[in-house]
RNA sequence: GGGCCCGUAGCUCAGUUGGUUAGAGCGUCUGCUUGACACGCAGAAGGUCACAGAUUCGAGUUCUGUCGGGCCCACCA
């Protein structure tokens, strides 16, 4: 039976038609088995902030590699798929939409009302996302898909609090936060930008206690004044020294302060070279008091306003007491001046309002021996990164041992599970007599308790008297997503998925987040578990646009997978991304708009970035249209672009190439029968290709347990294009006419297309199922040496493992050889344009003639050859094209086809190239240091060269001498 | 300021432990509608491996420095 198949690869079809396939069958799907061994990957959760971009495509392509493979393997493979609530991303993006579209702020809802809006948003992105994740072919358990807030993952993060808490490895504290005085929020670091403004820079006088002198000192905000707790200089300045440890006045608020040396801070040779001090206000002064121990004043309210302790000044706004401040110095004689002055300043991106640092109370995680351990887990070999220099990123910041700051002033995450209550600790020890679900701890600042449980607590539980307060604060993010392998895992129960496997088997992400997350799920999982979440952590490149910039929403460089699949299709992104994932390079991926009329890929250029060009004009159709981007809506007047890169041609057409190898086949299967075959009976074409797949195997197979995807796909993709297809289908054309070659052929096309599938299923999934159902038609009982029936899918197929013994090198060396003689004369049919047969005439040993005339069927027909003659002593004809190899010569007969002027110029150049090597060979021999200190195969080597050019070049000059003569 | 990565063909990138004359894809040029594939086939052109030193018999590969690009961290009264 032959079947036909489409002349080109349509991956649209096929995606829609094998997903479905797959998840009917519950390929995806893992149970616990002692039986087999384990193999699991957790997902990096997408934040459902947004949908996928191609940087998730990466990180999530690579993983499904790794996963196909190893089920392929025979491992018992688990894909936990999950998304990540992303606190202030996700909340921040919703308090945008909620600004544009209804002009409300989040206080206007509420918080149980906003953070119910926030899961609606949730839910429609998880959705689009995990669809996405699905439509790239992600073989992940979908049946287990986790998300960080939900109630499996929610009891982790409980249960870890109160663990640390009991622990005291949680305590509450005091840290600058940045603060929006509009919206009334502590802003995270990455939600500001930072603005150049025109500021001041004022500078005034503080008296020195007990003597005459002042000292001057220089700020851009006057009105921390209110606020300084002491002055600076620098230990080494002569100029103050002997005022330090002396006291000031601060005049506005009557308050003494010391001058005090602190190297570090100060830098004498800036501004006065004495500083002002406010611990409660600047992060470098904080990080002074914290040195000298100093006070700490917060002098704002949280809506800017100047509060209590800043006595007059009390209730006026922030720069309005800046203006006072100012005016006050001034009576009193004390100001010296105001320069303008261009400051940098941030602001918040929400608001757009200058931030004010801010002392807060926070919760921290004690890192001193969580970090320790982590950092002992790398150390001691139990967690391996790939590359291995990233392992230094990773030690270099654990070794910090900063305290983890824990709280964020949000709505949307994991609250705080901490109540707070005045009331007598007998009171405590009575209502939560017998429960180990429930800790306590003084609050000695506040003077109240700091209570921690397991579960909620009504606000009621210690009666009307001692009513219950919960904080209002929520958890990092970084918080649950640190536990996300064995939370998603069901600990703290003890469930058998935990059992079997934890720890996962490799993380795979990118290297921004080693520090953020990588360190800490360590840190957790050994506290928690007892013992490392993974063995192995790779780490990818990332993908740069074409300018070298990291692709971003902002900038509107990204590009959209879907525009990829539907472009291109998903194979094609799949084995892009593969392709890109080299060792040190981050990827370069040069962005183009298609023109959604004449479909012209239009580059993006640097300025059309960050949506300033609203309008681009198609450079082939001269229409205008709107580049692609994240526009918030739909422009009736401009069609919108979608985005490409012709990067992904190469996926593309391999993919179709691997489909039309595939019809070939299918074209020539009339007649197949399934049938062993015998190794030593084969042919050497035969055994030439099985051997470069017994290579390729082996090759692919190392390289992917060492995390090599690049070249897994360049390996895949010469072996399938420029070893099977340009040479073994080829010579397989003329076998496959010949009833007595046929059968024998097809076995060995469809045993060799068979392995290609199983090799490439990993990457190109699609593609691949497509084939080999074809060919579970076609052939379902196939393969090499012995023939057996087919797998139902390719998904789970074993993993090909050829037997080393037909790994040949002679016979790849024959077929080399064989190569040679027929690219030498396809370069002289070029060359000269020439359309007939051509006579050949080779020259060498009787062994190398013998395999010539056995391959001259195939040589004949690949190379366009009439006469073919070989041996020692073959007669160079009167007119010809000269190849001179080492182990022959070539001549290409052209009698009366070629003007001899030309061939002999073209003999002269490849001489002049001949002797100019030979030189640089006999140099390196006459070299007495390189014949006595280079290993003795180097120097061997070294001498065959030289007989070898000598050899061509004296067939050179019998040539050129020949053509002489005419 | 600390750390890491990169600089190889017009473009995007490979190049295992140092060892003949440095590779691929795209693009360019030439010739092909050849019964799998023009998303293709056959060929060609194209490189001072950023620069300067050092180590070595031998360096794209190791070391030092310089220049250029990028990322992370710290900092910028």
């Amino acid at each position: 039976m032959t079947m036909e198949l489409p002349k080109h690869y349509d991956p649209r079809d096929a995606q829609a038609r094998w997903l479905r396939f797959w998840n009917e069958r519950g390929f995806f799907h893992a149970r616990p088995d002692p039986n087999r061994q384990p193999f699991c990957i957790v997902i990096p959760p997408p934040n459902v902030t947004g949908a996928l971009h191609l940087g998730h495509a990466l990180n999530n392509t690579l993983q499904d590699v790794l996963i196909r493979w190893r089920r392929m393997q025979g491992y018992n493979v688990l894909w936990m798929p999950g998304t990540d609530h992303a606190g202030i991303a996700t909340q921040a993006v919703v308090e945008r939409r909620l600004r544009e579209e209804e002009k409300k702020t989040r206080h206007d809802l509420g918080r149980c009302e906003l953070v119910q809006r926030i899961w609606q948003w949730k839910d429609q992105y998880e959705k689009r996302i995990l669809g996405q994740l699905s439509e790239l072919g992600c073989s992940c358990d979908w049946q287990r898909t986790r998300f960080t807030l939900d109630p499996i993952c929610a009891r982790a993060v409980r249960t870890t609090f109160f663990t640390m808490f009991k622990d005291g490895l949680i305590y509450r504290g005091k840290r600058l936060v940045n603060w929006d005085t509009q919206l009334q929020t502590a802003v995270a670091d990455d939600e500001i930008y930072h603005e150049t403004i025109k500021g001041g820079f004022w500078t005034f006088r503080y008296p020195v206690k007990g003597t005459d002198e002042f000292i001057r000192f220089s700020t851009t905000r006057p009105e921390t004044m209110l606020g300084d707790t002491a002055v600076a200089v620098h230990p080494d300045d002569e100029r103050y020294k002997h005022l330090i440890g002396k006291m000031v006045t601060i005049p506005l608020v009557n308050r003494d302060i010391p001058i005090i040396a602190d190297g570090q801070l100060v830098d004498p040779t800036l501004g006065t070279g004495a500083v002002k001090v406010t611990p409660a206000h600047d992060p470098n002064d904080y990080q002074c008091g914290q040195r000298h121990s100093l006070p700490m004043i917060n002098i704002l309210n949280p809506d800017g306003t100047i509060n209590e302790n800043g006595g007059p000044y009390t209730g006026l706004d922030r720069f309005k007491a800046r203006e006072r401040v100012t005016e006050d110095m001034e009576k009193l004689g004390l100001f010296d001046g105001r320069e303008d002055r261009d400051i940098d300043l941030a602001h918040s991106d929400r608001s757009k309002s200058s931030i004010e640092p801010y002392l807060s109370d926070q919760w921290f995680v004690k890192m001193a021996d969580l970090a320790q351990t982590a950092m002992d887990a790398v150390t001691d070999g139990q967690v391996k990164f790939f590359p291995e220099r990233y392992a230094r990123t990773y030690l270099d910041w654990l070794g910090e041992k900063r305290d983890w700051c824990i709280s964020r002033q949000l709505w949307w995450g994991h609250r705080i599970p901490i109540w707070y209550a005045r009331c007598p600790e007998a009171e405590l020890k009575r209502v939560f007599a017998g429960r180990d679900d429930v800790s306590w701890r003084l609050d000695e600042d506040n003077g109240r308790w700091l209570i921690c449980a397991l579960e909620d607590l009504p606000s009621d539980i210690l009666g009307p008297k001692y009513p219950l307060e919960q904080d209002p604060d929520v958890l990092d993010t970084w918080f649950s997503s640190a536990l996300w392998p064995h939370s998603t895992l069901g600990w703290p129960e003890r469930t058998p998925e935990l059992a079997y496997w934890y720890p996962t088997s490799v993380l795979v992400t990118s290297r921004d987040i080693i520090t953020l997350w990588v360190a800490r799920m360590v840190m957790t999982g050994l506290y928690n578990v007892g013992k490392v979440p993974f063995h192995h952590v790779y780490i990818h490149p990332k993908i740069l646009d074409g300018f070298g910039e990291s692709m971003s929403k902002s900038k509107g460089n990204g590009i959209d997978p879907l525009d990829i699949i539907e472009r291109y299709g998903t194979d094609a992104l799949r084995f892009l991304m593969v392709h890109q994932a080299t060792e040190t390079q981050d990827s370069k991926m040069p962005v183009a708009n298609v023109c959604p009329h004449c479909d012209t890929l239009v580059p993006i250029k640097q300025e059309h970035m960050y949506m300033r060009t609203r309008k681009v004009t198609c450079p082939n159709c001269k229409k205008p249209f709107r580049p692609g981007g994240p526009w918030p809506a739909p422009d009736p007047d401009l069609p919108t672009a979608k985005q490409a890169s012709e990067r992904f041609d190469m996926g593309r057409n391999f993919a179709n190439k691997l489909w039309n190898a595939a019809r070939f086949l299918f074209l020539n299967l009339e007649g197949y029968k399934p049938e062993a075959i015998r190794h030593q009976e084969l042919p050497i074409e035969d055994r030439w290709i099985l051997s470069r797949l017994a290579t390729t195997t082996a090759a692919v197979t190392q390289q992917l347990e060492s995390y090599r995807f690049s070249e897994v796909a360049r390996t895949i993709y010469d072996f399938t294009w420029s070893e099977f297809c340009d040479w073994y289908v080829e010579m397989s054309k003329r076998r496959l006419q010949d009833p007595a070659a046929r059968q024998l052929v097809q076995r060995v096309l469809v045993g060799v297309l068979d392995g290609i599938l199983r090799l490439v299923q990993p990457i190109m999934p699609f593609v691949a199922e497509s084939i080999w159902q074809a060919l579970n038609e076609t052939a379902f009982e196939r393969g090499v040496p012995s023939p057996e029936p087919a797998p139902e899918s390719v998904v789970i197929a074993p993993w090909p493992s050829l037997t080393e013994s037909w790994r040949d090198t002679a016979m790849e060396t024959r077929i080399g050889r064989m190569q040679e003689l027929i690219r030498a004369v396809r370069e002289v049919r070029n060359r000269y344009n020439l359309k007939m047969d051509l006579d050949v005439f080779v020259r060498c040993s009787d062994a190398i003639a013998e395999d010539f005339l056995t391959l001259a069927p195939f040589i004949a027909a690949l190379a366009g050859v009439g006469q073919l003659e070989c041996g020692p002593q073959t007669a160079k004809p009167r007119q010809a094209a000269t190849h001179v190899t080492p182990e022959f010569e070539e001549y290409v007969s052209l009698e009366g086809l070629i003007d001899p002027a030309a061939e002999k110029a073209r003999l002269e150049k490849q001489l002049a190239e001949k002797v100019k090597h030979l030189q640089a060979a006999r140099a390196k021999l006459g070299n007495a240091n390189f014949v006595e200190r280079a290993p003795a195969d180097v120097v061997q080597q070294q001498r065959d060269l030289v007989a070898d050019l000598q050899n061509q070049i004296r067939a050179i000059e019998d040539n050129l001498r020949d053509l002489s003569q005419e």
